[in-house]
DNA sequence: GAGTTGACGACTT
DNA sequence: CAAGTCGCCAACT
């Protein structure tokens, strides 16, 4: 078989793309969460770039649920809009403000913990 | 083919 | 206490 199948079935980003779409509504998650959950709590940046590449995969992933550490919506410049992301999010019930999560940790939803 | 960047996170100064 | 720096790994130029 082709080593590089273009079926892009990619452990890592597929993952990344599973756990997102496993956020609930309301919910958020960070970067280094899904990181960790995939045993690669040191490569957060890659959840990051997964979700970079997401658009160009199969299926659209709800990414403005993912933030960073501190809450904030750091991929937001990634987006269509200037502040697409922000609302999403606050189309979910989560209040944003100048481009962060209030209550960040009030919504947080760690995969190692609800997915365990 | 090599160098640089990047949706982050944690450590060091 | 706050700011700066380094490390991860893959993709892009």
């Amino acid at each position: 078989m082709n080593p590089k199948s273009s079926t892009s079935n990619d452990n890592f980003f597929e993952k990344v793309y599973e756990v997102t779409l496993l956020v609930p509504k309301g919910r958020v998650t960070t970067y280094g969460a899904i990181a960790r959950y995939l045993g690669a709590a040191q490569s957060a940046r890659m959840v990051g770039w997964a979700l970079n590449v997401c658009n160009t995969y199969r299926q659209w992933v709800p990414a403005h649920r993912v933030v960073n550490r501190a809450g904030q919506l750091t991929g937001k410049i990634h987006f269509p809009g200037s502040n697409t992301m922000q609302e999403l999010l606050e189309s979910e019930g989560i209040r944003v403000e100048d481009g962060a999560v209030v209550n960040f940790e009030n919504h947080f939803w760690d995969p190692n913990i609800e997915l365990q």
